[in-house]
DNA sequence: ATCCGGCTATTACTCCGACATATTACAGGA
DNA sequence: TCCTGTAATATGTCGGAGTAATAGCCGGAT
């Protein structure tokens, strides 16, 4: 294993004097970097499940840091189900199907290396079953502030394109309000997953399509569904919306 | 806060001599034990989203264990979504929407009290979205050794009743025996949230009524459709079977 | 030969006390 | 009133020491 750049914040130069502080991405504490280090380590497939990952005391050596920032970082993992520790037996990855694919940070690190294709068809399947739900009980339960927010990041798409931040921010916000206005709260925690979804993917298609289909328009229409309080057309709407969008990145993801 | 028992490992007698050990459950950390109980006091409601918990040092002191374990389990709930630790600021809880509220852990603490009735009616939403979809993936995915599992199940379910814990398992491994044909990591996450909702309701209604309906011939629909490989009959199956377990539970909560 | 039960070495778990760092909140000045 | 510099404070990180649990080995019984 190539050991990069070390994490401490406490690292010394040659003559001794303490270095003042490391990069390591603004806001982030140091046993957040561990936790993503791993994370990714194990989500790109560098430890396959069942795999032991070397003690403690190695590791935290290893990258130079204590062993209580890895530590936090450990149980992180495990409170994400990556990882399980126990004595004498030392921190093992866990098979795949106990791993919270759904979690926001899991889903970053699954999309930091190369997207499996696998998976992001896996993300697009369960986008296109709970999609046009939500909308369906949008369209029948939304309010005005709703549609207000809708119509907000509709204009916001139009103005900025989905080659900006400002822009798939916007598209993110477009979805969250639908299921945002589903009431749902068990429905609203898929925001975070299906909005890591729709962003990562929307940025791949962007990298490698010179001329991406306008968005615009299935958006609207299923804006328009939603306002007019019409359940069976927002559903139908949201469906080629996510439909189209899956046509876009299989043709981009296999060029 | 009421100061019920202390979860340290080292306190000690009277007489100076440390006891051996505490009760904490058998197999759980120490740590794990201390998120358990910060957990189950977010999700009841006795920490409101905003407010600030007291120091680690307070903390940890009222909880007589030390900073450290305190601190892994912060890091827990903080990986969960639940709270959010900055600098000077301390220890927040954080607004609703982003917890992880189909983590099996944080399902556990909300089922762990006097269950939200809103909350279980969104999971029955969730499941009757996803479920039906999922029994029409199986149906066309599905291979022999996925409905073995799936038949194994049901005899199982049929020899122990619903009031067994061997019954109730039995019932889940149907469900994620479905949720599994599907082929699907990103639906197979759900496995363990339908699973819990599953599980509770189940419980919570057998808790409730003298004479449950007979759940065998719904559960035994779902099946027929999909070892018969027609994607259709099984979500509609399904979907039958969902409305009558959300009607069963409902006159359980409201008697 | 196989299975079961106790032993031991290894590993994670917990505790402690000190120091570093970041950020809020306040005070002072423009 | 607003901005800027500063100090107080809670989290973050560190290193080391000691405890507890268990996986894997070994010996004995079947």
């Amino acid at each position: 294993m190539a050991k990069d750049k070390p994490l401490s914040n406490d690292s010394e130069a040659d003559d001794g004097r303490p270095v003042p502080k490391q990069t390591r991405g603004p806001g982030r504490r140091l046993h957040g970097a561990i936790a993503h280090k791993l994370g990714m380590a194990i989500l790109s497939g560098q430890y396959a499940p069942g795999d032991t990952l070397s003690g403690e005391v190695a590791f935290a050596e290893e990258l130079e840091v204590s062993r209580s920032a890895y530590r936090e970082a450990v149980q992180v993992l495990t409170a994400k189900g990556l990882v399980e520790s126990r004595p004498k037996a030392g921190t093992r990855v866990m098979p795949r199907n106990r791993w919270n694919l759904l979690d926001p940070d899991v889903l970053a690190w699954a999309f930091a290396g190369e997207p499996d294709l696998q998976f992001v068809r896996d993300l697009f399947e369960l986008r296109a079953i709970v999609e046009p739900a939500a909308a369906r009980l949008a369209a029948q339960r939304r309010d005005r502030e709703d549609l207000r927010i809708m119509k907000e990041a509709l204009m916001a798409m139009r103005r900025h394109t989905l080659a900006t931040d400002i822009g798939r921010a916007a598209d993110r916000d477009f979805h969250s309000a639908i299921l945002n206005a589903t009431r749902n709260d068990a429905i609203l925690v898929l925001t975070a997953s299906i909005g890591a979804a729709v962003n990562w993917t929307t940025q791949f298609k962007q990298r490698s399509r010179a001329l991406p289909r306008n968005p615009i328009p299935d958006h609207a229409r299923v804006y328009e569904a939603i306002a007019a309080g019409d359940p069976q057309a927002a559903a139908d709407a949201m469906g080629v919306l996510v439909e189209l969008a899956l046509e876009d990145t299989a043709s981009a993801m296999q060029p």
